[in-house]
DNA sequence: ATTATCTAGACGTATAGATATCTATATTAT
DNA sequence: ATAATATAGATATCTATACGTCTAGATAAT
């Protein structure tokens, strides 16, 4: 043991790639520098090589280093963190940027599923759905409208809440508590108008830009726990997504 | 050894991955199944533990497994395969799908940077890019209009080649030949409407909605080696994109 | 009945090697 | 000079083992 001491329960390899991160933040570590080899990293942090690596590939995840067979680890160019393009709740994203965000339930209700819906949560067509409809703004101003269905089936406790009471905000931690902790989603997105119906309701004019979001949540274990169509504001609402190859 | 030879130079574990990507794919292991334990299929395939879980472990990033701590590792309920999230150039996902794609170059120049591109490409703003103005059929319908940045600094023997010899399908394989295989892209996407020059150039109605994205394209070491405004047909073009939590 | 404790099984972390493969460089042979 | 070859260093793969921690269920104590 040298630089790092096991203090807490926090895995050795956690320490060394938030150790790795911190000196790649700092600059300690330049961009496009070459890394000490993995067996030098562990003779420095007093750990086997194996947990070196288990360190370093996280932050290969990250897009902070690249590996290149037979020559080394290097720190990447510009940091692109994964953290840009990673699955976030509204509130918990204007929270970080420092945005009053703020949601009102224009309808809650139980209805049948249609087919759509249906294929989407993998329920019976005749299943009953919880819909919430809500429009969310950020600093005041209306940026999405939301058409959120979650199968009753699996969450038919929240309906005995009153509508006042309930918190749009903390609707996935609602997830987590009943067992589906929210893991990943798949949002098809289209761009398209904004047809009368939605410019009232937005206070748009008809025919603005619309970011179209379809969007299915599922838990770890894979299940659907909601389907939801996304209106967003074209002029007020884009989307960062980091693709690999 | 067992059930896997270790035949040609596979890795292990990616013939275990492979073996299980297959069993799941083929139904022989059911969605929300239990995988023996661990140790079971190290015994099995007749490698280490170790190695099981380097295979499982890709899967799991995959979305196709997930693990209990303490409990197992089960195959998730829908398959939602990494693979549609991937960066894809036009033309692979096009011939994947059967889908006629055409390319016609309308521009192709050598300019200086503008600010914004020199910023994206960390470029000086002087410095030299290549600039690729492009048009994207798919089955002889327009769909989509590239604008490319290039840095010339990098690529600059691109330009030696004959407008009419120049292949806009390759120019991925172009940046590989180069020392600068394409491994992400970071991805900004906005809903706009169509103005008169596009509408024109594209055929369509002023005012129609566009699926704007404004794509930074980098290699392995981080090098951006493409900035490109893409304006998407938005009645025939929607993007579908994973995110994890 | 309810609560606390134990325990078996499963994943999580970590070690200390071993061998293979790749890359860049230096050396040697032509 | 040029091309083939050797070599050193680095990552890639893999083994066998050990102990930690978590979960669910069984058992025991209250």
């Amino acid at each position: 043991m040298s630089d790092i001491s096991n203090t807490e329960g926090i895995p050795l390899y956690v320490k060394i790639r938030e150790s790795l991160r911190q000196q790649i933040a700092s600059g300690e570590l330049e961009r496009g520098q070459k890394l000490p080899s993995e067996d030098e990293l562990a003779t420095q942090f007093g750990v086997s090589r194996m947990t070196v690596r288990q360190g370093t590939s996280d932050l290969i995840d990250d897009g902070l280093l690249y590996r290149r067979h037979g020559v080394g680890t290097f720190v990447t160019l510009p940091h692109i963190e994964r953290d840009h393009s990673r699955l976030t709740n509204f509130f918990e994203n204007s929270d970080k940027h420092g945005i009053h965000a703020k949601a009102t339930i224009l309808e809650f209700e139980v209805i049948h599923a249609t087919p759509m819906i249906a294929q989407a949560l993998l329920l019976e067509s005749d299943e009953f759905v919880i819909h919430i409809k809500s429009l969310r703004q950020a600093d005041e101003v209306m940026v999405t409208l939301h058409d959120a269905y979650i199968p009753h089936r699996l969450f038919s406790e929240m309906i005995q809440e009153e509508l006042h009471d309930f918190d749009v905000q903390h609707l996935w931690s609602k997830f987590e508590k009943n067992g589906y902790p929210v893991k990943r989603a798949v949002q098809k997105i289209e761009a398209r108008l904004a047809d009368q119906e939605l410019a009232k309701v937005m206070q748009i004019q008809a025919g603005a830009p619309i970011l179209f979001k379809e969007r299915t949540v599922y838990a770890e274990d894979g299940t659907p726990v909601e389907f939801t169509y996304c209106y967003n504001r074209g002029d007020m609402y884009s989307l960062t997504v980091i693709l690999n190859r």
